[in-house]
DNA sequence: TCCTTTTGTAAAGTGTCCTTTACATATGGG
DNA sequence: CCCATATGTAAAGGACACTTTACAAAAGGA
């Protein structure tokens, strides 16, 4: 499952540890996730549409 | 995390077998779905999406 | 150069997702 | 009544999602 996260992020000028404290996750998930290491839960998944201002099918693709 | 899964499920009158077969799962998984046992993973929220022509947040309610 | 920020790796621990197996109960058709 | 179908519970095990802590390395600004 591939993701925008690294490049929606780019986009906002927003730090990793930055991102984690607005999905309230720790940095080492938001690291992980970018880097495809394994896929979010259902629930960060939202968290991670809507700081994004996008949904979860515009971000991640199967 | 709320989702529609049995609704839907019922409106294609499919049983929890049937439905299990076509997302490739266990049928114990449907069961604890429906149930709201626990949150399917983005995959299987995808997958379920596809089986029932609607969008990840159409299915699923944070 | 020095210091701070940012990104990355590693490891160990906990809880969740999903599996298989087994058994129980309800319902409807023959 | 008998049997098949559908739904549910329980328990044990494996893999994944996420955490905390610690350390390493690159990059930019003063």
């Amino acid at each position: 499952m591939n993701n925008r996260i690294k490049e929606l992020r780019a986009e906002k000028g927003w730090s990793q540890a930055a991102l984690a404290e607005a999905l309230e996750v720790s940095r080492q998930t938001v690291i992980a996730l970018e880097r495809g290491k394994y896929d979010p839960s259902l629930p960060l998944a939202f968290a991670i549409a809507r700081v994004f201002g996008q949904s979860i099918e515009d971000i991640f693709q199967p």
